[in-house]
RNA sequence: GGGAGCAUAGCUCAGUUGGUUUAGAGCAUCUGCCUUACAAGCAGAGGGUCCGCGGUUCGAACCCGUGUGCUCCCA
């Protein structure tokens, strides 16, 4: 078979997914092995992976595999999210765009039934997308969390919740998303820093009858929202504001609707902050909200559910809040109301699905207690049953949102979703149950009246995506709706949960409570967060900028593992990392570099079929063992480096070990000489190598890894599911002696290069040492590598000779060409002035009483031997200086 | 306003318990090579006030304090 020159990578990665579907390496049951589940999160339905998710399922991917290869029953379980908000805003703008068809005009039926078409339609993009990757998902294990037995494990967890008394249902202040006209958590509301105005407002003060009326008396308020004044109940300062007192009692007039409040005082009002004096506007201010509480005052709600004047505003009724703000600071303007605004600076809350500014509002809506649950989930991860990665980042963040944490929003006014199983009777009564008929049951026990005849509504709303997914871990294997199962009880609790650390509250600390509030135990033994993706000027990746590259366009054009690598490269855990194609680039090198070494072993292997003579083997044998014993090495390196979740650094690993060590030295140290051919053995071993690199890259690149596995030699196994062999212990003389080997080798290049000696030009070797014994196995790879005809050792050579010093042995190079003296003594005195630095400040340590006193006995020895050894350094090289002066 | 994290080569980052040659890697840069696997390559090289200041210690990139700058989370 003729090989390219170049690797391709579109022409194996499509082969192989295909080839490891068929043999079903990607499925897991339950068996004797210990298992290995990772549950993904799961990405919105309908939308696409972008680099955040590509980062995510890498990671995953690699941990799976590598489970997989070291005797683990690896699962890993697919999946997507309804994602309630994002999605029906998803399906209301392509029913408008592309049908022309207004929500309101469908009933929840019809509405649902265009869902379910759209998520058919575009459901599976992200599916491909995570296949292009090269992700071993368990495809038989697909989840979607509005499957049937997902949705009544939903319901179940609900009416357990009720019933348990930690859902309920009440009017309290939540955030309001005028666009998607519907609540929000408040994890739902991101706040951004804004300029706005601060508005400055007469109130008239109400006439005194005892002064007869006639005063033009008024006070100034300042507020953000002039749009509002029209639900204001009271004005309030601070009871020690001396400039208000005179205002006991005392009642004030709300311009443009003329209504008349009373002036009230709480220790609330901060006297610094505008006049001193505040409006009060329960209906619109979550603080304005607990003080009307506190003082029993109405609340008159001034919005409309799309963020429009109601008519309880009385002017301006329909006018969408911010125009209404213009044309209300117009009229007060006019009517000589407005004193003056003023530049601020402010936080808003905006949804962060739709974008709109968040209105703070008081609604009736489902909530979950939250702080018996958060007791469990706290717990576990203080107590270390849950490992979190990188642990000093994130551990204070997720404790301190456990500590101080709210009740949650669940009931979302959108039909997409699980309905809330909650009915109500004609009276308002409510009956919490799974199904409609055991609500009616409820009914039938609670009252007189014949249960039949009594009409039931379900509640219209439906619960918040996360409420779904809080369960992931458990009822991807029907954990919640067929609890004691075979698979549950093997898979749960979990392996690793690979996530982004934005959705820390919104789904890891819930997963956590729903686990141990259902399972009573650890959804997942370790969590690691990776960093946010960003692009390489550090801006968020985002529609708007265009910086977000398209996943399969990367993938087309330099192929998934280098793509995989390119990510994983530069991604430290937990960091955001910048992401810049130059990486990909690097990874399509590498690529190459692969595909190019078993370009070279096939080629050796083909003239191994011609020629029947084989050089010897015992000059080989060095680089043999040496490589074996760096291979076992670094794969001990590697395991600790994986334990750890040090993924970018084991691939750096393993990276260095195939291009350097493999390749630019191994390769080169057994590389036979033009014109013969390599020994049996050799070749063996070195392709026995190859796998063992191949097996170790894997995880990381699984594609190329696969298909020259499967080049190198007729294979009936696939390396995708081979299993790694036990990690042997190295022999560290054979390892020091191949650093020497490189460093010598490093030398002479350098010094025939400084003297502008070609490389190819051949040359006599002499070299000082007491060694010289050490030098057996290594010398035929030494005069190989520096194109020596002779060395010689601890003899002069009779003619002038270049010469440099390799640690603390000299070495001459004698060649025909020029020799520049000037050149070596320069390099020479360089490395001197070095060690004299370096010697003197051993030396210092040394002399210090403190330091011999104090300092364990092992550094003094140490230091000791740094200082023995650079004297003999310097010797070597002042030897060296001197001869070159005669 | 409260909290967390970060600052090391041009860039992105390692640097484990304070001592492992007066700090390492990749990329980028420079020099020399079209060498029978690979120019998407090979062989070399240069490049650092470890953010500033103060302290602890025989010894600090590392520990403590402080200042400056950046990022994130929460209200």
């Amino acid at each position: 078979m003729e090989l390219s020159k170049n690797y391709i990578p579109s022409n194996v990665e499509e082969k192989w997914y295909k080839h490891w579907m068929n043999k079903n390496y990607f499925k897991s049951e339950p068996d004797d092995r210990p298992p290995f589940t990772v549950v993904i999160p799961p990405p919105n339905v309908t939308g696409v992976l972008h680099m955040g998710h590509t980062l995510n399922e890498t990671v995953q991917d690699i941990l799976v595999r590598k489970a997989r290869m070291s005797g683990f029953n690896a699962c890993w379980v697919p999946g997507s999210d309804h994602a309630s908000i994002a999605t029906e805003a998803k399906v209301v703008d392509m029913l408008k765009r592309e049908k022309g068809i207004d929500k309101n005009t469908l009933s929840r039926e019809e509405f649902l039934k265009y869902a379910f078409e759209w998520k058919e339609k575009y459901g599976n993009i992200i599916y491909n997308q995570i296949e292009k990757l090269g992700c071993s998902v368990d495809w038989d294990r697909v989840t979607f969390t509005m499957d049937d037995h997902y949705y009544k494990a939903v319901i179940k967890v609900f009416v357990d919740l009720y019933n348990k008394g930690l859902i309920y249902r009440g009017a309290r202040m939540i955030n309001w998303d005028p666009a998607a006209k519907t609540a929000l958590s408040d994890e739902e509301v991101e706040y951004k820093d804004v300029t706005g105005k601060l508005y400055y407002i007469k109130y008239k003060a109400s006439p005194d009858p005892s002064k007869g009326g006639e005063q033009e008396a008024f006070i100034v308020i300042a507020t953000q929202r002039p749009e509002t004044i029209m639900g204001d109940v009271a004005v309030c300062a601070n009871p020690n504001d001396e400039r208000y007192s005179s205002l006991q009692g005392k009642k004030v007039i709300v311009p443009l609707i003329n209504k008349e409040v009373p002036v009230i005082f709480d220790e609330y009002v901060d006297k610094d902050f505008g006049t001193g004096i505040l409006k009060i506007t329960p209906a619109h201010d979550i603080n304005d909200f607990n003080i009307g509480l506190k003082f029993n005052l109405p609340v008159v709600d001034t919005l409309n559910e799309d963020g429009t004047l109601s008519e309880a505003a009385q002017i301006f009724i329909g006018e969408d809040r911010f125009v209404a703000r213009k044309k209300i600071v117009e009229e007060l303007r006019e009517k000589g109301l407005l004193v003056k605004e003023e530049e601020y600076t402010t936080r808003l809350g905006y949804s962060q699905r739709t974008n709109v500014v968040a209105e703070p509002k008081i609604s009736t809506q489902w909530f979950v207690k939250m702080k018996d649950l958060a007791q469990p989930a706290l717990d576990a991860v203080r107590s270390e049953k849950i490992k979190i990665h990188p642990n000093e980042k994130f551990n204070a963040t997720y404790k301190y949102w456990l500590e101080n944490v709210k009740d949650w929003c669940i009931s979302r006014q959108l039909w997409w979703g699980q309905q809330i199983p909650a009915w109500y009777d004609e009276e308002g009564n409510v009956y919490v149950a799974e199904t409609e008929d055991e609500a009616r049951q409820q009914l039938a026990l609670s009252s007189q009246h014949s249960a039949i005849s009594s009409k039931l509504t379900q509640d219209e709303d439906v619960l918040d995506t996360w409420f779904s997914s809080w369960l992931w871990p458990m009822e991807v294997f029907n954990g919640i709706s067929n609890p004691g199962n075979k698979e549950i009880d093997y898979y749960y609790p979990t392996s690793v949960l690979v996530t982004g650390q934005d959705i820390i509250f919104f789904w890891v600390a819930r997963m956590i409570m729903a686990g141990m509030e259902y399972r009573h135990e650890k959804p997942f033994s370790d969590v690691y967060f990776t960093g946010m993706v960003r692009d390489k000027m550090g801006r968020k990746m985002s529609k708007s900028l265009g910086n977000s590259p398209d996943l399969l366009t990367l993938i087309h054009e330099y192929g998934a593992d280098a793509v995989r690598f390119g990510i994983m490269i530069s991604s430290p855990a937990g960091n955001d990392l910048l992401f810049d194609e130059s990486s990909l680039e690097q990874g399509k090198f590498f690529n190459n570099k692969l595909w190019n070494a078993m370009k070279l072993l096939k080629m050796w292997e083909s003239q191994l079929a011609i020629s029947n003579q084989q050089s010897a083997i015992s000059n080989d044998n060095f680089a043999l063992q040496w490589f074996a014993n760096r291979l076992h090495e670094v794969r001990n390196e590697v395991e600790i480096l994986m334990q750890q979740f040090r993924l970018s650094e084991a691939l750096k690993t393993i990276y260095s070990l195939i291009w350097d060590d493999f390749c630019s030295w191994f390769l080169e140290w057994i590389k036979p000489e033009y014109g013969t051919s390599i020994s049996n053995e050799v070749y063996e071993k070195a392709v026995f190598y190859f796998d063992e690199l191949l097996q170790l890259l894997h995880p990381f690149m699984p594609f190329i890894t696969e298909e020259i596995y499967h080049l190198l030699k007729g294979r009936n196994d696939d390396l995708m599911v081979k299993q790694f062999s036990p990690i042997q212990n190295t022999d560290p003389e054979l390892l020091t002696l191949g650093d020497k080997l490189k460093n010598v080798i490093s030398a002479i290049r350098d010094a025939k290069n400084k003297n502008n000696v070609k490389p190819k030009e051949p040359v006599s070797l002499f070299i000082e040492t007491n060694e010289e014994s050490s030098y057996q196995q290594i010398k035929e790879i030494l005069a190989k590598q520096t194109n020596a005809d002779h060395i010689y050792f601890n003899k002069m050579p009779e003619v002038s000779a270049i010469m440099t010093v390799a640690g603390n042995e000299k070495i001459y190079i004698k060649s025909d060409a020029e020799i520049d003296t000037t050149v070596q003594k320069e390099k020479l005195t360089k490395d001197l002035n070095y060690l004299k630095g370096f010697l003197i400040t051993v030396e210092k340590k040394l002399s210090n009483d403190k330091f011999v006193q104090n300092a364990k006995p092992e550094v003094i020895e140490l230091e000791r031997k740094k200082k023995e050894d650079a004297e003999s350094k310097i010797k070597v090289i002042e030897q060296t200086i001197a001869s070159l002066d005669i």
